[in-house]
Parts: structure tokens; C-alpha cells; sequence
RNA sequence: GCAGACGUAGCUCAGUUGGUUAGAGCGUCGGAUUGUGGCUCCGAAGGUCGGUGGUUCGAAUCCACCCGUCUGUACCA
């Protein structure tokens, strides 16, 4: 037997999706509820393309064959390595530094784009995934903090997510360099071990006390029986790091009625130090801000247990968590962690211009939110209704321009309306189509019908539910269900009418629920 | 990256201790019905059994390696 011919496979590269009608018209309706909050405020829209040289991206530099793992790499025909964005923060320091004399300091900005990693892919997490970012570049004061943390309130409110289900936690990177140190690990060469404390403390939501006891110890083993090695710190430094932690508000943990100082029994045994202190201030700051423009802690609260962004943040860092239970498609609930978050990041121009040039902003993960926002039915319902088909009955020039024209007086009333492209000699093909495209209503011009200036209007949603009632195809065909003739230069108005109607129906069904 | 489970038609899955031509349901397409969706009936298409190599007279089945999916874990700007 002579072998097929290989067809190509067609697939998809693993970790990217393709994007059907309803995610994109979702999608559409989050980023417009999000850009209109960053308006408000303010922001000003601006866009930088997908690849950046790869050296202007961060810390991954082109000498190796391949940059790195995590970013997706090519070389130019001039050698050059360039990367697919990874983040739009990168990009944006890389567009203020190349346009500095150009661009009025504060810059308010925001954009959304793909972003790009090239890491293992599981279910909700994509090598492709939209951001929304907003930031303000050449504002140095934590006033600027304080209102990226009362947008992204406001922004989840905007969605939607009402108060009480979302929180803004806010803490700040010189707070944990300052509990690092009081610990003993504030020396040059306690980097690694900073990071993997850090590491440990970020785990706290899906391992718990017991599990980050373990990796600030002498390490865990997971179920599959791998093992990850730990800080090995002194007994004393975990329990002072489970007990920032355990805290809900930073007032559980620190006295600064008078002089500052330590609340809980195992960090009084370390001494507050000047990072910590000035991390602290920061806070209160931000705190008083906040507090004093109506956002209280049910909607920001400071809370020193967020670890974000280990390797630019230098001062406020805040997230944006979800407080209800998302559950999966088996109807688990499943850990979902923060939608969003930022911080402030002083360095990052600076690597390009030299200048001190501090920013802060946030970003906003459009994907996951949207997977949260879709199991609480909170977006994408807004169902767009399919278009009303004109089938055709006859190939013939002047009968096809009949019904384009039909078709044209229904658009220029606002309807969405098609003519049937198929082959048309099948007739019950075009109504099989209208029935699978979920169609509302097909319109029916034989020679019969056009002799008499009229068309057969057919309410395809009452007719699917009259079909439910009879059972043998004769009368199902004879009896045309909730078919209705109108006058030709009816029909605009007759179809207005019906798809009023029907939706009138569709509001009653969801309200009668 | 590390550890484990799994991989048979478009989908969900059968397939005996290794034994002829690998099956079912759903879906798809065609017909009954060339001017009416659904139901029903009839028929058809669709498979490198994830890939490669090995053991064997003989492999979907046993072995090795690879690829992919899922779960846990690591990394995550």
C-alpha cells in the first residue's frame, strides 16, 4: 500500500492560544473599564514595540548563544541579540531615557501590550500574556505611590470587584532590608541568602507558616519527593520572619506610639535599624495619604509580609489581591495570588542616562484577571447577538442583488445582517447554518414571495423552541414554525421588532433566574 | 531545570497472558427531504496506536531513548 503523502500538522507552539470571538470582545470591555480609570487620572497613552535590544531589557546580556533562558531571543543580521519584552517596565525606562530632553518630567503614563516569557506554560499561565501597565517617571515623593495604589482600587472597582473582595497590600523593600539585617544577614556577601529568604517569605500563601518554617530552615521536600534546599537560619530569625508574616497590618507588629519599637516577642529580640526605620516612614506616609483621601485599610493596607520584584524594586513595592475564591473549570478553588502589582524602581533609567530619574508604577495581568473576572460572571456576558442571515433562493444576478439589498437596508438600520455565502442550491444547509451561527432570525424571499413583494421573516430562537414539541419531520417542515410574511418594505421594521422582542425575552429569562 | 503519572479516530474512551483486517459512543460529511433548522433512519469518511530503535515467527501490548500533556516543585523581571 503506497504510503500518504505526510500532511503538515498544524499546531500550536505549546503555552500560546489562539483567541476566539467572545475572549477578544472581553478582553476589549476589561481594557476600556481600565483605560478610563487611567484617564481619570490623568495618564497619557503610549506604545513601544514587542522586540527591544536584548541589553536594554535588564539583566540579560547577549553573550551566550542564547541570552537566556526566560526570554525569546534572535539574533539580527547585524549580530545584534534582541528579545521579545518580557515586562513593559523595561521598555518604557528604555523609551524616557532615549526621548529624556523630549519628554516633560513627571511623566503620566500608561499602555497595555503581549509580553513574552519563555518559561513552562501551565494551565492559566501562557508564554504570551497582555499587561496593562500605568507609571509615573520623575516623581520621587511616595506621594506618587500613594496614588498608583488608590488607581489600582479604583481600577478593580471599576471591573467590577466590590470592596471588601480585593485589597491593595503595600509594603516596602527598605523594610525587609532592614529586617535582613537586624537578622544578620545584611552583608555583601549574603546576597544569595537574602534571595532565598525573600523566596521563602513569598511562599507564605502556598506552603503556609509550617512550609516557609521549612524553607528558612534546613529546606522542604515536596510531595514528588524533590527537595528544596533552605536559608538555614538561626531559630530565632524564623520565628521574627514568621511572625511579620502572621501579621495581617503592620500595627500588629511594630509600638510607635512613642519610639519605635518591636511589638511581638520574637523580633524584640532584634533592634529596629536605620533602613528599617526609613521603610517604616515611608509607609506611614503612604498610609496617612491614603487614609486621608477616603481609601482605608479594607481597601490599601500596609502590610510588610509582600515580596515583589526581588531584583529592581527599591522602595514601595504593592500588589493587588483578590479576596473571594476563584474557582477552576472541575469547580475547585484554586490559589490565584495577585492580578497586579508594581513598586518604585529609581534605578532603572538611571542605568541608561546616568540621572537620578525615580518612577513607580504598576501592572495589571489582563489574563488572569480576565480568568477570575469570567468565573465570577462579572464580564463577557454582555453577549453580542449573531446576525440576521438573508438566505438566498435563486443565483440569478438580479434576485442576488435583491437580497444584498435587504441585507444592506438591515445595516444601515444598525442590524447586524449577512446574505448567505455557501452554496445556496441546498437550501436547508443555509438554515442549518443560521441555526449553528446561532443566527436570531433568517429571512426567506423565493419566486413566490418576491411575485408578491414579500419575504418569509423566521424567528429561529421561537422556532428551536417550538421544535421541542413536535416530532416527526412532515409537520416540522409543513407547519413552519414561527415564521411570519411581511410586506417587503416592511422588513426593516418587522426585524426590529422581532429582535427587540427577543431580547426583551433574554432579559426576563436572566431576571426570572 | 528536577520528580512522578499519562499518551489509541476531531472529542471521550474500549482493546484479553504479545496473535488474523484496531473498535464503540459523540461529532463531521452524504442521503431519505433538489423551497425550511430540530427529531428519526440509512450510509460514508476519518488511525504512521505520540516518535525512533530494539526483543520476537508476530508488538497498540514487552524494553530503551526521545517528544508531548498533566500534577508537584524550582525559577519568575
Amino acid at each position: 500500500m503506497a504510503k500518504k503523502p505526510n500532511k503538515l500538522k498544524a499546531r500550536l507552539p505549546r503555552g500560546f492560544v489562539d483567541r476566539s470571538a467572545g475572549d477578544i470582545r472581553a478582553t476589549d470591555e476589561l481594557l476600556g473599564r481600565i483605560r478610563e480609570v487611567y484617564e481619570k487620572y490623568g495618564f497619557d497613552p503610549v506604545e513601544t514595540p514587542a522586540f527591544e535590544y536584548t541589553d536594554c531589557l535588564g539583566k540579560f546580556l547577549p553573550d551566550t548563544d542564547r541570552p537566556n533562558a526566560g526570554v525569546f531571543s534572535v539574533q539580527d543580521d547585524d549580530e545584534q541579540w534582541m528579545s521579545l519584552r518580557y515586562d513593559l517596565t523595561a521598555p518604557l525606562a528604555r523609551h524616557v531615557s532615549e526621548n529624556i530632553n523630549d519628554i516633560q518630567l513627571p511623566y503620566r503614563t500608561y499602555r497595555a501590550g503581549w509580553v513574552f516569557r519563555n518559561e513552562k506554560p501551565g494551565p492559566g499561565r501562557f508564554r504570551q500574556f497582555m499587561q496593562f501597565d500605568a507609571d509615573t517617571v520623575g516623581a520621587p515623593g511616595v506621594q506618587a505611590d500613594a496614588e498608583m495604589c488608590m488607581m489600582m482600587s479604583d481600577t478593580m472597582e471599576a471591573l467590577g470587584i466590590a470592596r471588601g473582595d480585593y485589597v491593595i497590600r503595600v509594603n516596602n523593600r527598605k523594610v525587609l532590608d532592614g529586617v535582613l539585617e537586624a537578622i544578620g544577614l545584611g552583608g555583601e556577601e549574603d546576597g544569595e541568602r537574602r534571595l532565598t529568604v525573600l523566596r521563602a517569605m513569598d511562599k507564605h500563601d502556598k506552603f503556609g507558616s509550617e512550609g516557609v518554617r521549612l524553607l528558612l530552615g534546613d529546606g522542604r521536600k515536596d510531595e514528588s519527593g524533590d527537595f528544596t534546599a533552605g536559608a538555614n537560619l538561626h531559630p530565632d530569625a524564623i520565628e521574627a520572619i514568621l511572625e511579620i508574616l502572621d501579621a495581617s497590618a503592620i500595627d500588629d507588629l511594630i509600638d510607635y506610639t512613642n519610639d519605635l519599637t518591636f511589638k511581638t516577642a520574637a523580633l524584640s529580640k532584634f533592634a529596629i535599624n536605620e533602613h528599617f526605620e526609613a521603610g517604616f516612614t515611608e509607609l506611614k506616609l503612604i498610609s496617612d495619604l491614603v487614609k486621608g483621601a477616603g481609601y482605608m485599610s479594607d481597601r490599601i493596607s500596609i502590610d510588610p509580609s509582600v515580596v515583589r520584584g526581588l531584583e529592581y524594586y527599591t522602595g514601595p513595592v504593592y500588589e493587588a489581591e483578590l479576596l473571594f475564591d476563584v474557582t477552576n473549570e472541575k469547580g475547585e478553588v484554586v490559589q490565584f495570588g495577585s492580578v497586579g502589582g508594581g513598586g518604585r524602581y529609581d534605578g532603572l533609567v538611571k542605568r541608561f542616562t546616568g540621572r537620578d530619574v525615580p518612577a513607580t508604577g504598576f501592572s495589571i495581568g489582563v489574563s488572569r484577571l480576565m480568568t477570575a473576572l469570567k468565573n465570577l460572571g462579572k464580564l463577557g456576558t454582555a453577549d453580542v447577538v449573531a446576525p440576521v442571515l438573508v438566505t438566498v433562493m435563486d443565483g440569478e444576478t438580479a434576485a442576488l442583488a435583491r437580497y444584498q439589498k435587504m441585507v444592506q437596508d438591515l445595516r444601515a438600520a444598525g442590524i447586524r445582517a449577512e446574505m448567505y455565502q455557501g452554496n445556496w442550491k441546498k437550501f436547508g444547509n443555509q438554515l442549518k447554518y443560521a441555526d449553528r451561527r446561532d443566527c436570531p432570525i433568517a429571512i426567506i424571499q423565493g419566486s413566490d414571495e418576491r411575485d408578491a413583494g414579500e419575504v418569509q421573516i423566521k424567528d429561529l430562537i421561537e422556532g428551536k423552541r417550538l421544535s421541542e414539541e413536535i416530532t416527526d419531520n412532515v409537520t416540522w417542515r409543513e407547519s413552519r414554525p414561527a415564521q411570519i410574511t411581511a410586506k417587503e418594505d416592511a422588513l426593516v421594521d418587522t426585524v426590529r421588532q422581532l429582535l427587540a422582542d427577543q431580547a426583551e425575552d433574554r432579559r426576563r429569562a436572566i431576571e426570572g433566574r
